[in-house]
RNA sequence: CGGGGUGUGGCGCAACCUGGUAGCGCGCGGCCUUUGGGUGGCCGAGGUUCCCGGUUCGAAUCCGGGCACCCCGACCA
């Protein structure tokens, strides 16, 4: 039972001034959430009713595909993180009890779980498993954003599986997205399934559930022929280049003073960006305490962008942009004029200069370029994929990608044995020899799913739920004062509804119809039932339905 | 971590450059008015101008330091 006179529903005109996206603003201006620090927000009452609903569809699906909940704790002792390798995380909270001892505010729950698992789980008989819980994150972002679209402390369902083995993890895996689909199509959100970026850490592969819109943090390719991936990660077959100026027998140097970037060099030689290899001298592999890294010249297409990820991934481990000196002494050239040919260090190409020809080129001196360059002909290089892909490329399915910002509202992973060993989560076979627990995680985040929704079905008049996680189900205004009567006969009604089990909301306030559509508009109840005022007779009520 | 910006009643802003009683709109309380989509009027309450220090007869305003928050980028196991 829920009258908007007892109830707490601060609604705004005006967005909070610093608030930058839709979902930021309306659910702040609906009442639904309120800020308390940098990266820490208050759910207020109608907001944690969304939340809950959002809970409620992740946990029917979890629980079909038998997946056990249950609930660990945030505080957790430092030694679990130390014994994972994960204590060095950045975004980790540690902090110590009043004895002194290493405690961390928990980031994620692998290490607590799979810490159970290794000491209750002793036999093949006792697998497969899966759990989650819903539980409380904290991270110390660099930088929170956007209302709860990211934020230092939220909550988090995740889950884990723990099979005898890869093939049972396959089918574990399986079973999670499958229900990861159905809680999304339930959630009434437009979203996809992108491959994502395993990382550094390994890994035996990885999704990510994306939800389309302007305040995403990442971006999808995209193609009408359902190809759907990460940037980090995405492949396509590059644009043709228009005005590719004919080859050249050998390349031949010209003077480009000053002309440093792509832009410059274009300007000054008339060629599009396209005919140029755009050269980025990095430093590969680990580079701390003094160990130095291998220096390494990667070569893409000019109009092109190298992504860090994709070459990372090429490589095996991580390269670093060099910094102007090293550009100078370990590449041997000043920057701006670095180039594959005669290059001192190794070259890496990108596929999308593979058989091109009459390409431009910094010639290793100052202020000169080279034309007429002809990848394989006029320098070798190791060819891998390594460009971030562009809208208008084609996918694999031969139609053009478009790119879309969307918010990250789930990721599923298969980590395989990353924590089971250090954790020494083990168990006996049939054959009574020891085996490791192979796992996989799968989180979602409640608070995203209702961002994504704000920002696809909202606008600044207000949002317009989806039906499954609109706060209320309903919601009864009276109009006109003449009613005593009307009062009466809209009691009535949210009295009946209530006991139907629908949520109703009842504005039972003495505000005029303007400003009770108002707050109406901005919390967006998927339903509305105004009782009207003159000649009212009993079931002379007009119920409006909204979508 | 790099760059940019902002702190003034509950919310949005002005006054700051050029120091001199802190002002406007919304919201809030009262009375009247209006009653099918943010009515109109009158009255009223509400501010250590983020904090500390300095300059000055006098600081929201100038100077120094700190804190908080926002945005862009980097990062995001």
């Amino acid at each position: 039972m829920t009258r908007l006179t007892r109830y707490l529903l601060p609604t705004e005109k005006e967005a909070p001034a610093d608030a930058d996206a839709v979902s930021h603003r309306l659910m702040v201006r609906a009442g639904l959430i309120r800020q308390l620090g940098a990266g820490m927000w208050t759910w207020l009452p109608a907001g944690w009713r969304a939340h809950r609903r959002a809970e409620q569809i992740i946990r029917e699906e979890m629980d079909a595909i038998g997946t056990l909940e249950m609930l660990m704790p945030v505080l957790q002792p430092a030694e679990l993180w130390q014994r994972s390798g994960r204590y060095a995380i950045d975004e980790l909270f540690k902090l110590q009890d009043r004895r002194g001892a290493e405690l961390v505010l928990a980031m994620t729950h692998e290490e607590a779980l799979t810490q159970h698992i290794a000491a209750i789980v002793r036999s093949y008989r006792d697998l497969p498993l899966m759990a989650y819980h819903f539980q409380t994150k904290e991270r110390d972002e660099p930088r929170p954003r956007a209302g709860v679209l990211r934020t230092r402390e939220f909550i988090m369902k995740d889950a884990y599986s723990f099979d005898r083995d890869r093939e049972g993890l396959n089918a574990s895996y399986e079973l999670q997205a499958g229900a990861y689909g159905r809680i999304l199509d339930r959630s009434g959100l437009e979203w996809y399934r992108v491959e994502s970026d395993v990382g550094m850490m390994g890994g035996f592969g990885a999704h990510e559930y994306m939800a389309p819109c302007g305040a995403g943090e990442n971006e999808v390719a995209l193609s009408s022929a359902g190809y759907a991936a990460n940037v980090e990660v995405a492949s396509a077959t590059p644009q043709r280049v228009e005005g590719l100026p004919g080859g050249l027998p050998a390349p031949k140097p010209v003077d480009t003073p000053g002309a440093r970037t792509v832009g410059q060099v274009t300007a000054s030689l008339g060629v599009p960006a396209g005919a140029l290899i755009k050269a980025l001298p990095v430093i590969v592999g680990d580079d701390t305490e003094g160990a130095t890294g291998e220096p390494l010249l990667v070569v893409v297409r000019g109009d092109h962008r190298l992504n860090e990820i994709k070459l990372a991934n090429a490589l095996g481990k991580p390269a670093r942009a060099a910094t102007e000196e090293e550009v100078q002494d370990r590449f041997g050239a000043p920057a701006g004029f670095i180039g594959p040919v005669g290059s001192k260090a190794p070259v890496l190409a990108d596929e999308a200069l593979r058989g091109l020809e009459g390409l431009v080129a910094g010639a290793n001196e100052a202020d000169r370029h080279l034309r007429g360059v002809q990848p394989g002909r006029d320098f070798s290089a190791d060819y891998a994929d390594v460009r971030s892909v562009e809208a208008g490329d084609t996918c694999p399915a031969g139609t053009t990608i478009r790119l879309e910002p969307a918010i990250e509202v789930g990721n599923i992973f298969k980590l395989g044995t990353r924590f089971s060993e250090p954790l020494g989560a083990t168990y006996l076979d049939a054959s009574g020899a020891e085996r490791l627990v192979w796992m996989g995680c799968y989180g979602i985040g409640p608070a995203r799913i209702l961002a994504a929704a704000v920002e696809q079905f909202a606008d600044e008049q207000g949002i317009s739920w989806p039906r499954s996680l609109a706060p209320f189900d309903i919601e009864v205004v009276t109009l006109g004062k003449e009613g005593e009567e009307a009062r009466d006969v809209a009691e009535g009604i949210y009295a009946e509804l209530c006991r139907e089990g629908l949520d109703v909301l009842y504005d039972d306030r003495d505000a005029s119809p303007g400003e009770k559509f108002a707050d109406a508009e901005l919390l967006g109840c998927p339903l509305r039932l105004t009782v009207g005022r003159k000649g009212l007779q009993a079931g002379e009520v007009e119920a409006q339905v909204r979508r």
